[in-house]
DNA sequence: TAGTGGTCTAGACCACGCC
DNA sequence: GCGTGGTCTAGACCACTAG
């Protein structure tokens, strides 16, 4: 870290972290201060508080109104940004506990294409039992091409499976499936056989379009409901 | 329309179409031209060009490799943006086939509190069945409040189904939920009793926190899956 | 008419990647 | 050292709202 990052921070950033301050407690639908006026204030242009504003629109705690001025956005319906996936890693309190790791060659043509793999290419599969305040919240199938692994990693699991990591810079995708709880998970899910749930199958790719890791989540509908805002 | 509206788009927007053109038919993860070319040749600010750009990678058309350039992403990987109600929407074969529609007053606590009516509060609800190309593709269960619907618009049921309208300066939130298919929908969505299904219960809201109606949707998994990309 | 958000300019400097 | 994206300035004009 260079000496001088201590200003590090662009200044439209600060602008958001003073107007998030500012706005705190307030009720929602109350006015801040003009564009101009904050400009003025922060002895800053306007197109840079432009931008700072610009930004907690999009993340949806502030809302403009044409010609009349910017408005504190109901916090209760704030967007969320953060896809599911990430819900868990979130919640501080979530435990892991492995139930299966292996390395395999084709022996699932479906893995094969989400990875984009190749017919001698190996990947990795992990299962675990994800646990929130020690309920048995989902289980999670997480497979990734071998090549993308150095051995190095593979004594460094945890690192392999930080998910956010993976998905930090790059492309989600979820396809949302209702089945029957598979017999195998019924008991470490503590659910009844036959009930209906909900696998989410996640691709996780870089911007490029080169997929990193393909996950298979069956999620206790009981403990929480899968929930996005837009 | 005035006159002077010819031009009514902003430059930025216009910027937007001509990089959209210049990329078509060019392959992933190609180089376009540097924004300060890009600024010259079109003989405006780079500023403006960069707000462009901006808009580009956020809808994920776009992405930036910092001091380096600006490349095309991978199509199949762009972010959708639309939320999944949208989906029926924006593809134009949907028909909607009204199964009931009643004006209710309190008989459902779930829909007061979704909607936040008060005790003597009036809901309108549209029961409808969607098709695609003909096979039945969701059940849809609408809720308004009546209050937020004019006399006038009771006659004209498909402007107040615009759910698009609703949808487009406003705040989606949805929940989903496994279960099995209703008895009484399963014959109309062409499925088996017993089918695990998705049912979607969404709720849009203006930013203001108001919400505007509240859904509950029936998918039928075997037409077509529900899925999002970010 | 005064104030607001929305757009736009014509530059500038910086940190970083690549050669 | 050159080119890139990222940030920032100090203004300007427009269309619109509200008093």
């Amino acid at each position: 870290m260079k000496r001088g990052d201590l200003a590090a921070k662009p200044k439209y950033v600060q602008i958001q972290e003073l107007i998030i301050e500012s706005i705190e407690g307030q009720a929602p639908n109350t006015p801040i201060s003009s564009e101009r006026d904050i400009a003025t204030q922060l002895m800053v242009s306007s197109m840079t508080v432009r931008k700072a504003i610009d930004a907690l629109c999009e993340e949806g705690i502030l809302y403009r109104h044409k010609n009349k001025g910017t408005y504190i956005a109901d916090k209760k319906l704030r967007k969320t940004g953060s896809p599911l996936l990430i819900l868990e890693a979130q919640e501080q309190d979530s435990k892991y506990k492995t139930l299966y790791f292996d390395i395999k060659s084709r022996d699932d043509d479906n893995i094969y294409e989400q990875l984009r793999l190749k017919e001698d290419d190996q990947y990795l599969i992990v299962v675990r039992l994800v646990l929130k305040a020690d309920v048995p919240y989902s289980i999670e199938e997480i497979y990734i091409s071998r090549s993308n692994t150095s051995s190095a990693d593979l004594k460094n699991l945890d690192k392999v499976l930080d998910l956010e990591a993976y998905i930090a810079d790059g492309i989600l995708n979820q396809v949302f499936n209702p089945m029957l709880v598979p017999t195998q998970y019924a008991n470490l899910l503590k659910i009844k056989l036959n009930e209906p749930i909900i696998r989410v199958d996640s691709l996780i790719s870089h911007k490029t379009g080169i997929p990193y890791v393909f996950i298979r989540s069956y999620y206790n509908p009981n403990i929480m409901k899968i929930e996005i805002t837009i």
